[in-house]
DNA sequence: GCCTCATGTTGAT
DNA sequence: TCAACCTGAGGCT
């Protein structure tokens, strides 16, 4: 279950494991055998992240498009492959690595073309050194939607999931209902900055940690603790648990069709 | 073992 | 606004 962070690591497993060489492709499962058939055998030319899409180039100009939606995941490991266990849309493997992708939104190969129609239909992302985050800024700024709905709109800024918003709306003491037409230059300049420093931690750590140092449990006196989705934040899923800055029970709401989470004290901006 | 929920997106209503 | 997609983890029995 992934935020861009994520998406951005697997490129760079991916590259690590396969890029340069040959790589056999096959669908274990089935269902995209007929895509693997085409790139089998064909050497892995580079592979990047925008957002939540991870796209695997190979040489003939086909690009892998992968999507892990809600729950889709890979497995890497060291060759030779195992026998597959379980669905196993994609494995990827050479003598010496392999990769098992499971349960994707997405899987499909894609011209130059189609590739570029992604990308155009994708906002800023953080975590690219192309982004411009002014893109971003032109829709916040014109839009009467909620700064908290906005940030998960993939159009309007690409990467950012449920974990970042709640988080970085907290850091930054900013209410989530503010419409984005209400949001400040600077506001908006600091939301981006700190999004593409968590994210980038995010990277290297495999985890999303939001917590500064001064409000871990240990600076503030308190028992030490992990939340349980394998990070340490500050509002996120701890909906009813006492702000780790205030003591306020931090609050939640169904917004959009997603969990949001906020501290009423904290985040009054 | 069964039930609920989840770091997501699309397409129908 | 909601169902569908389709997998795994955690809580409960």
């Amino acid at each position: 279950m992934p935020e861009g962070h994520i998406i951005h690591r697997l490129a760079t497993e991916n590259r690590k494991a396969f890029g340069g060489r040959a790589a056999r492709v096959s669908s274990p499962q089935g269902r995209f055998a007929e895509g693997a058939k085409l790139i089998d055998g064909q050497l892995l030319a580079g592979a990047e992240a925008h957002g939540k899409h991870l796209f695997l180039g190979f040489e003939g100009e086909s690009w892998l498009h992968i999507h892990l939606g809600l729950y889709g995941g890979f497995t890497f490991g060291a060759g030779p492959a195992p026998t597959p266990v379980g669905l196993v849309r994609l494995r990827l493997e050479n003598d010496d690595a392999y990769a098992d992708l499971r349960g994707p939104t997405t899987c499909e190969l894609l011209t130059p073309a189609e590739k570029a129609a992604v990308h155009a239909r994708l906002g800023p992302d953080p975590l690219r050194p192309d982004a411009d985050p002014d893109a971003a800024w032109q829709r916040i700024s014109r839009s009467g939607s909620t700064v908290a709905a906005l940030l998960m709109d993939q159009k309007v800024l690409a990467g950012v999931g449920n974990v970042y918003r709640a988080e970085v709306l907290f850091r930054l003491g900013i209410a989530p209902h503010r419409p984005g037409r209400g949001l400040a230059r600077a506001e908006w300049d600091a939301i981006w900055a700190d999004l593409a420093a968590l994210m980038r931690d995010g990277t290297v750590a495999g985890r999303i940690d939001t917590v500064r140092p001064e409000h871990t449990p240990e600076a503030m006196g308190r028992p030490p603790r992990v939340d349980d989705h394998g990070g340490e934040v500050y509002v996120y899923r701890r909906a009813a648990l006492p702000c780790l800055v205030c003591g306020t029970g931090v609050r939640t709401e169904t917004h959009a069709a997603r969990n949001l989470f906020w501290c009423p004290r904290c985040q009054q901006r």
